[in-house]
DNA sequence: GTCGATGCAAAAACTTTGCATATTC
DNA sequence: GAATATGCAAAGTTTTTGCATCGAC
């Protein structure tokens, strides 16, 4: 972590970086309290911020009003969006030739793919 | 347009429908209030929220604190942020294989894809 | 002891809602 | 004239900022 390591900023960069997909600041914050009890959001948005800038984490947007964060050296991966728990999980593996789509000159520097449906378990919970 | 067309909401709905990509609902104010000078910004909320039930539009998540709104009827399509003008596009066509990256019992219903980068212009422009 | 980080609360930004007026048929 | 939609302003949310206090070296 490149940021000056306060308990409280070790405790968000660590829920950030043990959680099995990407997070909601409401996530950390909940995460990151049961390490250090008075936390405020504030400082949650603040380090959300720093890791940013830091290029530690990277933002994964979900939905309207719904942005979720998590590290950036996962590798090359993608999400899945549960309809039905609404939890989103990294998937593995990439669907090659996305370059290809793009107009003439238009420059590509990254991509991500957001799959929505339903999680294996909800699948056999409903 | 289903929900009952008045001249505040048929703006609205052509400003997305004529727009080449998706768009914020401060696009949506500024294009829609060039028709109906006095529309207020309540009117566009309430108007998206009425197409998005009616199944007329849908979000498209682009970062922390930026949906854009765009036609259900455009086929399947993805879409290309430039990081210069911001702007987002249609992108035709689609890299296959997506479903094959889903782990075992994993049901996918649809995905997006977001191409970041430079566009034709901004790339010529700079 | 100095410097930066934190928590709290206030402010800003974005979205929704309430309500009196305006519009449409 | 009844019923619905609108604009404005107020209330909710979410995120950021200011500031006095706290904590780390």
């Amino acid at each position: 972590m490149a940021v000056h390591p306060t308990r409280q900023r070790k405790a968000i960069h660590q829920a950030i970086m043990l959680a099995p997909g990407p997070l909601s600041p409401n996530d950390i914050l909940s995460l990151a309290t049961q390490e250090v009890p008075k936390l405020g959001i504030a400082t949650v948005y603040r380090t959300i911020n720093l890791l940013l800038e830091a290029g530690d984490i990277q933002a994964v947007p979900i939905n309207a009003n719904d942005v979720r964060y998590e590290p950036c050296d996962r590798g090359h991966h993608h999400h899945f969006l549960c309809r039905v728990c609404n939890t989103v999980y990294d998937i593995k593996g990439c669907a090659g030739q996305i370059a290809k789509m793009l107009p003439a000159d238009f420059e590509m520097d990254e991509h991500e793919i957001l799959i929505h449906g339903t999680c294996a378990e909800c699948k056999t919970t409903d």
